[in-house]
DNA sequence: CAAGCCAGTAACTAAACAGTTACTTTGTGG
DNA sequence: CCACAAAGTAACTGTTTAGTTACTGGCTTG
């Protein structure tokens, strides 16, 4: 009880919880600083992020950003493989070995409109990164690797549906996943302009739901034999 | 000959042609600031974007800029009005009344596809305003008065469609119009992030028309009955 | 032809910005 | 219990930035 262990988290010394007192917290400083840093960079864009709003944002020093991070750059790519590292984890945890194929494609719809409804900051960092030509993105080796596990589910349940003669023979799975992702991803990224000039609010929740069924039919009808 | 008429464009006091050696030329200095804001806005983004870079590209003092234009918020309204002013004379231009539905819908389609790829800072800017939740273009009271022309013809088409029992009974235009617009922007104003991740490139002239088809075909399944 | 306005220039300014320096505090292993 | 490393702070620096000032030169109209 005297002496713990070195390096453990979550105690001090005394044997308390340290996530309450801690003055001092490595692992906390760092993870509050990247999700103050998405934040920032989600609302404004790389060249419109600053680095002291950042720091006020996360409640810490500046100087702590230069410590963890490097440089804003470099946060900046921190922040993005952190955000692609979120929807692949999610991807990975769907099943649809159970479910027929119809039903399975129609899943993988609503699951990517749904990942994207909850996380506009991954959204508008995709916009930032397109921005400029996905200049990051290229120089990380860590998100090369990670391949998007929706392709493999993809390409299984049209083999699956191919087999039963419900699928048209030729269908690209890359087209099929880029058919749903960009009706997901349009309707949400320009909801603004698109809500202002069309007179109707795009972020209602009717609307939300209408287009859902909308991406699931538009996705099988492009499909089917 | 002496007395050339005021105000008038394109000629000097002496009746030549002022294009060329003209030293001042207020229009000619608007016009050629609103292209290079254009552009730099497009490729930096409003946050990114530098006053003395747009200078700089257009061949002018900054005062100019200043002079014409106010500030940079202004400036940034002006091109974004431009640019919508372009795609909706654009659109003015498109004859459908000759075509069957299903033929009209594959033209709109085509058009909107081939519209975006030809004006890639059109797509930039919409991301940038969308970034910004639509705040200068709520600000616009002449864009907000420039409603789409789209959707007219395509509500024409569709009830022709209807009509001859081709088309669903229940399809909003608004939704086949989102549809469209979504397939072609999302591939191309996200083709440098998809490009990397799926190491092939979106914007080979194959891949190109390949998409092309495909928008028209997956709009034309999504409304037949 | 002169008066005045409008196009245009160069150099400046105050604020904002990314990044740094020099220092203090805290925890822990020998 | 001390020495050292890592966590943290405050104040600073050089540069970049949007926007301005004070000025010049040319065109048009009365």
């Amino acid at each position: 009880m005297e002496k713990p262990q070195a390096g453990a988290r979550g105690r001090n010394r005394n044997g308390e919880r340290a996530e309450r007192s801690a003055q001092r917290d490595p692992e906390r400083t760092r993870a509050s600083i990247l999700a103050a840093a998405t934040q920032e960079f989600a609302e404004n864009g790389m060249g419109g992020a600053r680095v002291d709003a950042i720091a006020e944002r996360a409640g810490i020093n500046k100087r702590m950003l230069y410590h963890y991070f490097g440089d804003k750059e470099q946060l900046y790519l921190a922040v993005l493989e952190e955000a692609y590292i979120g929807i692949r984890t999610a991807e990975k945890a769907i099943n649809l070995s159970d479910l027929e194929p119809e039903e399975g494609i129609a899943e993988l719809a609503m699951f990517t409109w749904r990942y994207f409804l909850e996380h506009p900051e991954f959204l508008s960092l995709l916009g930032t990164e397109n921005l400029h030509r996905a200049r990051w993105l290229r120089q990380s080796t860590r998100l090369k690797e990670l391949h998007s596990q929706l392709m493999g589910k993809l390409s299984d349940l049209l083999e699956r549906g191919r087999a039963k003669g419900l699928f048209r023979e030729d269908v690209d799975p890359l087209h099929l996943y880029l058919t749903m992702a960009a009706l997901g991803y349009f309707y949400l990224s320009n909801q603004y302009t698109l809500s202002t000039i069309f007179g109707r609010d795009l972020a209602e929740h009717p609307n939300l739901e209408g287009w859902e069924r909308h991406i699931v039919h538009v996705t099988l009808a492009s499909i089917r034999r």
